[in-house]
DNA sequence: GTTTTATCTGGTACCGTTTACTATTCCGCT
DNA sequence: AGCGGAATAGTAAACGGTACCAGATAAAAC
């Protein structure tokens, strides 16, 4: 079942047919008629490698991302998707696992499938690449780099933004003994985020200290192993800033078994707004990342760059903000520690 | 940058490129040697989509499921992936959104861009595409349909002994009134385990009341509802079993608001064993639902049909096992209810 | 020494579209 | 009537590989 045959039955060329399928000519509404009764009735679908083979485009999207089974991915790929399809596009999803080195197959796989152009969605980053795609004039849009050049766009987050409005919460509620568990330090976006954490306290007035300071890895168990060195001591946090939710969700794992309370004794913010931080017990304050914003605008830039010709990439800055529940209440006073 | 250029700058033919790149007919060393030392250098990566179109095998097999969010899927589709990437094969997963209406789109997907089998681990059906696919020689594998046929293999999720080793663990603790929260009953597989929940009740000698079972959404939301009606009873149950773990989470939630305490007042099972559900407060009992062995599974049987050209499809059976955590304890006597 | 066989290589017709480039028809206009 | 130019439709050359067929060479068998 191919073009050709679905031209014979409808007595035109195959250069017809496809013009009706693209409406990439002017045909005659009687022969359009026909030609899609045709199509029709032989539940017609053309193959899309000739079609990408014959225009040179693949009306394919990649989008990169670090691991799928991170639950801040799957909302991404979500939108992404949804608004994609909107506009006849379809999108490949590739993961990097985290690792910077893996970040070449998936854009050699990129290259390969001859997307119209990638979103990076990974805050791990080899700047050679972009050069592989470049240089072949793949439109692409990258998550805080910083990066804006021809065809390739940048989302920037403002987690400085999100780490003001927490600390204000937190200042606001009288903690003046605040922690930060930071996430993998190979990451750009995680050291933007304790950087901001560091200015924002001082901003603010509040000491800050380093022994306040954990590292985690984004994922549950390194927010409970850091809040687990926290506990230990001598005067503890009154309050902890988790660098995305998930390390919170671990942390807050650590107090309870302590048999603490959060929010009496610890009040804890995250940060992305996953979907389950809204039924944790207690629900989690944090600071949303809106992920379909965040689609809709990688998917913007690279439509604009592929479909409109627009050659001049774009900078979007992301507002985030607090979204306050339950997990932060005032301020312990720090006279009794019920541990120690 | 084509085949072509290759084969010039290393002196050979296109055919003979080709063979070096697929290993598909033997090649002298030194040519083969002076292909691949061009290829590197040139760093030339062969057009997937051109590749398809003359060999009629694209490498790519489809994955559908109902919703990437729902955290049950993401683990699934990146052990799939994992184990396709292993094998030389690319996935492109497709959503229906719960919809039986979107599968038809997801197949036509599939269909276009000329899959070389499709794994459909979705519960909503449409019996009719499967013949679009089988028409086609398509290999296929479903969840739980029970078909199995030429070039279609099916995977049963024995969920029934699942449900078993719940109650039984249930009975054990003392419990007698327990209730079963749904999912949508649309899907065959909620069936299954509602019909599972009241036989394996009746095998025990357990009372089965219609009062003690109420319908989730297989959400968060869906649990909390449910739950809340539960509690309403004159006198409610001392334990829960949710048709998965979101219900079970929602569920979970709402007990707490409403002051009671898990186990304690009420013991709660879910099903599925999300990567989340270890971390809840507390820790939930769950019956898991190996999604590894289940891509595994479904990726062998793909790969048997269209690489070993298996032509029969295979039953297989995937064994689930309770996971005993920390909602489930013993019954409280009913003597006192704290809120009637 | 000739035939057979195996190994290696080149030539080229596909695969199923798209897209120049042409060819035809039908207008309105001078 | 003759002409220019839309509007339609057809022809055929790409696109970048694969794979079949055939030729050439070398090794093996007789």
């Amino acid at each position: 079942m191919n073009i050709r045959e679905v031209a014979k039955k409808a007595r035109v060329s195959t250069a017809t047919v496809s013009r009706v399928i693209n409406g990439s000519a002017p045909v005659s509404e009687d022969t359009a008629a026909r030609v899609r009764q045709v199509i029709q009735q032989l539940n017609f679908y053309p193959n899309t490698h000739a079609r990408t083979l014959g225009s040179g485009r693949s009306r394919m999207y990649g989008l990169i991302i670090s691991d799928i089974t991170n639950p801040f991915f799957p909302e991404l790929v979500k939108s992404f998707e949804d608004i994609a399809v909107e506009h006849g596009q379809e999108v490949i999803v590739a993961n990097t696992d985290y690792q910077p080195k893996r970040m070449e197959t998936c854009v050699r796989r990129m290259l390969e499938r001859k997307v119209d152009g990638v979103a990076i969605m990974t805050s791990e980053m080899e700047m050679g690449l972009v050069e592989m795609l470049s240089l072949r004039g793949i439109p692409m849009v990258f998550l805080d780099t910083g990066v804006v050049g021809p065809r390739c766009s940048n989302i920037e987050i403002d987690y400085s933004g999100g780490i003001d409005q927490a600390i204000e919460h937190l200042a606001a509620l009288g903690h003046r003994r605040i922690s930060f568990i930071t996430g993998p330090m190979e990451l750009k976006s995680v050291r933007t985020r304790y950087e901001a954490f560091r200015k924002s306290m001082e901003r603010k007035g509040i000491p800050f200290s380093q022994e306040l300071v954990r590292h985690g890895n984004h994922r549950i168990d390194g927010g409970q192993a850091a809040m687990g060195q926290l506990l230990q001591l001598a005067e503890r946090p009154t309050a902890v800033v988790a660098s995305n939710d998930l390390t919170a969700i671990g942390a807050m794992g650590t107090i309870h078994e302590a048999g603490l309370d959060v929010p009496k004794d610890i009040s804890i913010i995250g940060y992305d707004d996953l979907e389950i931080s809204n039924f944790t017990q207690p629900p989690l304050t944090t600071i949303r990342v809106s992920r379909s914003e965040l689609a809709t605008r990688a998917f913007t830039a690279l439509f604009a760059a592929s479909h409109k010709g627009e050659s001049q990439g774009i900078a979007y800055k992301i507002k985030v903000n607090l979204i306050i529940r339950q997990t932060t209440g005032i301020a312990r006073t720090s006279k009794k520690q019920p541990k120690g």
